[in-house]
DNA sequence: CAGTGGTCTAGACCACTGG
DNA sequence: CAGTGGTCTAGACCACTGG
């Protein structure tokens, strides 16, 4: 870092100033030396430290906290993130279930509670007509104060006639669920997103961070009763599985 | 976007001007508008249209690129992304089959093939002491010549000891694996994560993009075979599971 | 208040692609 | 060659946090 390079350029065959930053970072977290919650250098000292601007220097410190690997907040600082905890997979499990088995306080945020129509997608996934009424909630759920998941559903008003006028506060839609229309079958489908905005806000991390997103439509014996789509940050979830054969 | 508005300052209340651009873009896909592989403005004409900087317009189109609804190319210019294939979760299936089956063409690039010594993870995972000798292979599967699996895995040397001498263009791991020592059980963790730069590389897609991570640990009958990690492009990948109850 | 991160500018040089 | 995206600078103003 301390020969004089021109402007725009980088030595050859080398990495970029911004990267050499981040894998300096990551060997202090990787070695121990900077533990969970550490402090790492502002944004100015690295600039001064490694003789780059400061925008290359934030470019570093914002790679890593989009990457998990970080955390910043405005007027105090950037940290060193902290590891995870694990849900289950093959069963349809309650999100506030999973989170009292692990002994930590459960809350949650009701952002949406309506009727509305069904689109394309919604009415294919619960065998209603394009356009009929159905029920809509987005939930976020809280481990310790902190999202956790992102539930979002649609629910069929035929099978679930009352849905609107649950206290999910008290239990939420998944405990209803099971206790008025017991599940027979789920339909599952896992992937890794980027978060949108929507999602970011609610789950308070930054667009783009990598969520679990789990896409399920459950029945029970009188047909389809909803269909949710779950996002979970990937930093603060997992889903596991043992499998026999 | 007309008014005059001094450096380093948003309109109070409003979104950043990066943040507009963005949602400017993402209706513009929504809408059907701008297809996929449809090419999108470059900076330079983005920086024009919305009255800012290029470093500005660059920013909303980057971090559209790192959420995967857009892919850049650098002499090219910046395209609309397209959505995804999906494979199974509830069985091990092997990866060049699943390729085959929706019709594509299969091919591997084998990053690693040797013998090394056990981490305390990898040694916890496969049963062994630290520090034994274990088999260990890093191979990228593509799906029409486009990267889909990262695969890095640990083999029990006592329980196949012919590993390393197999010819994985041909046949990958799990193939070899199923044949030599037949699946009775598998624990499987899934997880989002954003790419480091070893797994962007290989993959092709820029660190911090979200990547649905499967660690996978197989017994046969005689004990703990191999400890897999699969890393698959959030955007190009996604797992599926039919549960009944 | 000084220090932090968040947004933004107007330039620069570079590697890479197609024609 | 002109046009694209990739990296980088040296400044600016801002909102926010703690003391």
């Amino acid at each position: 870092m301390s020969s004089q390079i021109p402007t725009g350029t980088t030595e050859p065959g080398s990495q970029p100033r911004y990267a050499a930053i981040k894998a300096h970072i990551r060997a202090q977290i990787e070695s121990g030396e900077w533990a969970a919650h550490f402090r790492v250098p502002s944004e100015n000292q690295l600039a001064h430290d490694f003789s780059v601007s400061r925008m290359t220097a934030r470019r570093a410190l914002s790679e890593l906290t989009d990457e998990g690997v970080l955390i910043r907040s405005q007027g105090l600082g950037t940290f060193v993130a902290e590891p995870v905890p694990a849900g289950s997979l093959l069963e349809v499990r309650n999100i506030a279930d999973e989170i009292a088995a692990r002994g930590h306080s459960y809350a949650n945020r009701i952002l949406k509670l309506e009727q509305t129509t069904a689109s394309t997608e919604v009415s294919v996934a619960l065998g209603l007509a394009e356009g009929s009424a159905v029920y809509h909630s987005v939930i976020v759920h809280l481990d310790n104060d902190l999202p956790i998941q992102f539930e979002e559903r649609y629910t069929n008003p035929t099978l679930v006639p009352e849905y609107l006028q649950q206290d999910f506060t008290a239990a939420t839609p998944n405990e209803y669920l099971t206790r008025v229309a017991p599940l027979t079958e789920a339909d599952t489908t896992v992937e890794a997103i980027g978060a949108d905005d929507t999602v970011g806000e609610a789950l308070e991390i930054k667009s783009g961070t990598a969520c679990l997103q789990i896409w399920r439509r459950t029945k029970s014996s009188a047909g389809t009763v909803s269909f949710a789509r779950l996002v979970h940050p990937g930093n603060r979830y997992r889903l596991g599985a043992q499998l026999r054969f």
